[in-house]
DNA sequence: CCCTCAATGGAATAAATATTCCATTTTTGC
DNA sequence: GCAAAAATGGAATATTTATTCCATTGAGGG
């Protein structure tokens, strides 16, 4: 019917394209194969290279390398180029250098505690990559999806967790009802067995928040628990355990991985919903 | 002697420009200094723009920014990016390693969407660092510190950052309000002059932030604005700009710069509370 | 072994981008 | 308020870089 199709579509980002790089088809022909290959492994190149080093690194002629990327489906290597600039231009290299840099240099305290804090974020976060199980979040995002209403309920630090995710559901569509801990006795009495209770706590828990745990379990509501520590009092009552451990900077913490965490259950579900 | 050595050798790295950069004479021209001024904030750019790109945000002619760069002693723009584009190549491939190391696997769509996420929160505070503006955060500890009462306002994603910040400045024994949305009159009834708002909104604004923001400057109240783009339309209205803006992933967003922020102020406030 | 077609490299061309020049405006010193 | 100097913006030019073209090479099929 049609012509040989090539790879019609150009990559809309970098990570479809390590995708389409991982997949590549051993039909390729050598040249165009060796810049595959560079290109995989020098990927941070391209945002600040022209084609003829690229081509240079790659053993190859500039025009090969400019036949690869339209092989990938770009019109040449500047629409290649600009998937990288334009997710470059959102980040940068020297992350470690400028903090101690700061630090280094009489820069006011509060500026170098925001250093220290944004520092530990990143070390949670990694930490976090790093440990999660992807299984957990799956029976999570089973258990959300099945559930006829999400309770959200959380106290103090975690208050603040329940209303980003309780605002992210709204978005997404998904229903969920946030529970503010006043009315407490009031919230457990509207769980139902098919519901989800979402509860958030962090050491030292608080008792409210145990409680609530407690009389879900009782009526046979599932239980998600997003919490900072395995030792949790209610974690055996739970039917999925999060552990979000957040680095703290002088006995302080941001609850970035808890707030990134949410941020994806929702948007996961979000999707699974649409797509039902 | 010699004739006049304006900024005779070009700097080595990126870190000795950036320290030119901190101590730019005031005697520089008007269009030389906004040049100045959004290298220092925009330094990550340099890497993947062209003149042109960098003369059109530093809302300056191309020529001048020309002029800037020799100014500082380089021969041209090229020569200063060479610069940015060679520490640029040297220091990714750890980071772009292994995140295309977890994509490889066929992991679960919501593990790599987490990795997404944290991958967009550690972006957002890279940048957050690199551009932070020491004085404002000044600004904004001197404002609360002197604040007879702080007044927190923000309505949907922004409500989140609120009530931690609520939460994390009675931790530390500073007087903090927070308003809910809902009684938006009542609450605009209790700024004085000796108080201050501290306002969260992001694109699109809601409307009764922007409300409470004019009726607190018509009272005289100080005003400390926390939103995404210097382009929110009270921000003329604000004592103290800050501006966070978050990395998206598929145009979602987590708040980890506002989080982190927020965190940071109401820490080092109340390390100068306590030293008083 | 020859024919055909894909692949390749280098040179020619096109496009983008940096850089300089200069007329005009703005500031500074008197 | 005037003259001189500095600064500025836009247009002209130079340079770099991407892209295409084409002659040559090499591989595969009959």
């Amino acid at each position: 019917m049609s012509t040989k199709p090539e790879t019609a579509q150009p990559p809309r980002s970098v990570s479809e394209l390590l995708d389409r790089l991982d997949h590549i088809d051993d039909s390729l022909p050598k040249r165009l194969r060796q810049c595959a290959v560079l290109l995989r492994r020098n990927i941070n190149l391209v945002a600040v290279s022209t084609v003829a080093e690229m081509a240079a690194l790659a053993d190859v002629a500039p025009s090969a390398f400019m036949r690869f990327c339209q092989a990938l489906g770009f019109s040449g290597y500047s629409e290649m180029q600009v998937l990288f600039r334009s997710e470059y231009a959102q980040s940068r290299p020297d992350y470690d250098a400028r903090l101690s840099e700061l630090r280094a240099k009489g820069a006011p305290d509060a500026t170098n505690l925001f250093a220290d804090f944004a520092e530990a974020g990143h070390k949670s976060l990694i930490n976090f990559t790093n440990s999660l199980n992807p299984d957990q979040l799956e029976a999570a995002l089973t258990l959300l999806q099945n559930a006829q209403m999400t309770h959200l309920f959380g106290m103090r630090r975690a208050y603040s967790v329940t209303t980003y995710f309780h605002y992210m559901l709204n978005k997404m569509g998904v229903p969920a009802m946030l529970h503010s801990g006043v009315g407490m006795v009031a919230a457990s009495a509207s769980f139902r067995a098919d519901d989800v209770l979402f509860a958030v706590t962090y050491a030292p828990f608080s008792s409210e928040t145990l409680d609530v745990v407690t009389e879900a379990k009782a009526r046979g509501t599932k239980i998600i628990l997003l919490t900072d520590s395995a030792d949790c009092p209610v974690a055996p009552e739970a039917d999925v355990v999060l552990v979000a451990r957040e680095v703290d900077v002088e006995a302080f913490r941001v609850p970035t991985v808890s707030m990134t965490l949410v941020t994806t259950l929702a948007v996961a579900l979000g999707q699974r919903v649409q797509k039902e």
